[in-house]
DNA sequence: TTGGGCCCTATCCCATCGGATGAGGCCGTT
DNA sequence: AACGGCCTCATCCGATGGGATAGGGCCCAA
């Protein structure tokens, strides 16, 4: 059994390794990007698992995964990450991915999973995927109403006041009334700012 | 000596904390997150040095950082992060912190600069402080001429054209029809999806 | 030299936004 | 009963944004 890590820390990636090779059988490639990845698959060794980091060099998001999982000889690949939300990992599921992981499993976790999937298994942690979209409990939500908390999220989409009254069927003074009263909850004086500052606080 | 290593990844702490034991005369405590480390920080142990993960949960960004450094008794707090740009490393010395931390650090110079750091000496790795601001081969950036990206670069601040333009020294009209040109580029319809979208793609 | 790409500027138009003001309804606490 | 918080809607205003159109300049390649 082959299996290729992709990931650019390289504390992370070493001790990937010697846990791998601990469970004897199994050969460990890596990688520190997205090229050195593709490189080795394009190589004259077939993986089992390519496993990639979803912040590495060259990901650009899910697009490197699809650049990895086109590659001939490719039979499955999984996505790895520490901070990526749900969606990002149902998203990965749906372009093809045979799993992914968050790399706050325990250790031991890690290495069943991987290997579950060098098998050829789906593995996705069941906790992780069925969590609820989270109560939210940011501090900056705090402050917000619930309405509030609704247009912020429309603004986080790009939405213009009058799609966010009919998604949330109401009229449009109203969206306007709360989109101004955030503006001064966060501090902020126009929409763009309000949605960076609530990506930036890794709000929704 | 003793050590606070806080941060959500099972696998990374554990790895850590396994080098830090080899090394020997280092106690080393661990967090999953920004509350149980201010528990510890509370307990009765004194820390000669406290690192934090930029992205665990409770951070908020830099917030966390000082929240963790108003503490009493913490002497040392140090940043660690997988991802953090040099902007934010910078940041974080700034506020005080003692070093920051890359995981795509080697094992062996991820472990001298966490006892160089347990010591009282500043540390933050030359070669990524020093980096350039990137060339930023990012391929959304490839379609983009270099106005556009300026201009770009002003909507993910949650500039107006007017002040895009005043910066850029231009007039407004030419920001305008830079900001309408590409929105065609990257397609989207307005401000705020453009400044998402270079947010989401990693671009600044 | 004739394009074409990129850059700059200007004007005009309408839609949207940011903000202020006023008003009413609902609900829970005082 | 009175108050405050939250939600709702309306009208009005000036500022800003999104888009079209039209012009000119520069430089490089065909």
């Amino acid at each position: 059994m082959r299996i290729l890590i992709a990931d650019d820390h390289d504390l992370l990636r070493d001790s990937l390794v010697a846990f791998m090779q601990a469970e004897g059988n199994i050969d460990t490639d890596t990688a520190a990007n997205l090229d050195e990845a593709c490189a080795l698959i394009d190589g004259h060794y077939t993986y089992d698992l390519v496993l990639l980091d979803y912040n590495m060099p060259g990901m650009n998001g899910l697009e490197g995964l699809k650049t990895a999982a086109d590659r001939n000889g490719v039979h499955r690949v999984a996505l790895m990450s520490g901070e990526a939300s749900r969606e990002i990992a149902e998203q990965a599921l749906e372009m093809g991915a045979i799993g992914f992981i968050p790399k706050t499993l325990p250790a031991k976790s890690l290495v069943n999973a991987i290997k579950f999937m060098a098998m050829g298994e789906k593995y996705a942690p069941l906790d992780f995927m069925t969590a609820e979209p989270e109560p939210n409990n940011h501090p900056l939500l705090k402050t917000l109403t619930d309405r509030e908390t609704q247009v912020l999220k429309g603004l986080t989409e790009g939405k213009s006041n009058k799609e966010i009254a009919r998604d949330l069927e109401l009229s449009e003074p109203t969206v306007k009334l709360h989109v101004k009263t955030l503006y001064r909850k966060i501090d902020v004086s126009n929409r763009t700012q309000a949605a960076m500052v609530a990506r930036d606080q890794g709000v929704f």
